[in-house]
DNA sequence: GTCCGAATATAGCCTATGCTACACATCCTG
DNA sequence: CAGGATGTGTAGCATAGGCTATATTCGGAC
């Protein structure tokens, strides 16, 4: 048995278990990404209009409002969100943190990317993707820096 | 008809179609991510070991053999990649393309998060998920700012 | 040359996230 | 207060991307 030879690395790859590791958190946060994009844009309705009805989520979110319907649900089901047949949806205590951590951590990508020369508009869609992305380690490090330039 | 108002607005929201769209792109970005990385790890160890045996993507993925082989089929169908059965797989030469790109961004991520004060190892593991989320403009921007300040 | 273990492939199942089409409620208008 | 526009919900379908379990094939040891 050959005893796993390190292969010829004529060019540098990360340790395989790190890198599985990098992937799986990577698949983790997309899959926590839409329940965190609904509950921002709820908690933005409710607090810009006073309620957040489905047609208007769909609307936002770019999709068809069965799906929306069904996104929330998933949110109730996990105890994000309350909605009564036919009235608006409304955000849970555990809803309302998630949204606000969601909306911190937003804010911060988008000042970061402006802070180094991203323009607005694209700071802020690309902002969409990252934001779920950042852990608190590097968060803090956007922080700090932004505070060190100001 | 009460003709749309602008809602009490208490707090500022963005125009709802631009808001779809950036879901909309988000959402696109997220579902060409897993080609991605599976063209960028393929590509990695066929540069370091000569050959990618799906044995190999799966560990590295942190995913059951059997998923990675659906999504080796996957990257075949979309004419990244070309495959016969027991051998390795390779990458045709839109997959390279593909590959080096996403690379390419993938440092530059790295080397942006490093020098805003990001540790590395965090930096690796966050750029994991970013990359797929950065535009030309940010990458641009990237690039302009880690330029301006050597 | 045979046989066994490792690599590979296939089959079948599940959930998430989209969609369209259809059914039912609500509410505003006249 | 009747009726239609609009909002809401349900049903059924498709694909992506996971998994486990079960073949198959390959390749090296003997």
């Amino acid at each position: 048995m050959p005893e796993k030879q390190p292969a010829p690395s004529s060019h540098d790859m990360p340790q395989e278990p790190a890198q599985a590791d990098r992937f799986c958190r990577a698949r983790q946060a997309r899959s926590a990404t839409l329940l965190e994009d609904y509950a921002e844009l709820i908690a933005d309705l409710l607090a810009s209009g006073g309620e957040a009805r489905t047609v208007d989520v769909a609307r936002r979110m770019g999709v068809a409002h069965a799906t929306a319907v069904k996104t929330i649900a998933r949110l109730k089901r996990e105890g994000l969100a309350t909605a009564l047949p036919y009235r608006g949806v409304f955000l849970t205590a555990a809803g309302h943190a998630l949204a606000d951590r969601v909306r911190a951590r937003h804010r911060l990508v988008v000042e970061l990317l402006v802070a180094v020369g991203v323009p607005v508009e694209d700071a802020e869609a690309d902002a969409e993707g990252i934001e779920h992305h950042v852990s608190d380690s590097t968060l803090a490090a956007f922080a700090g820096f932004l505070q060190g330039r100001k």
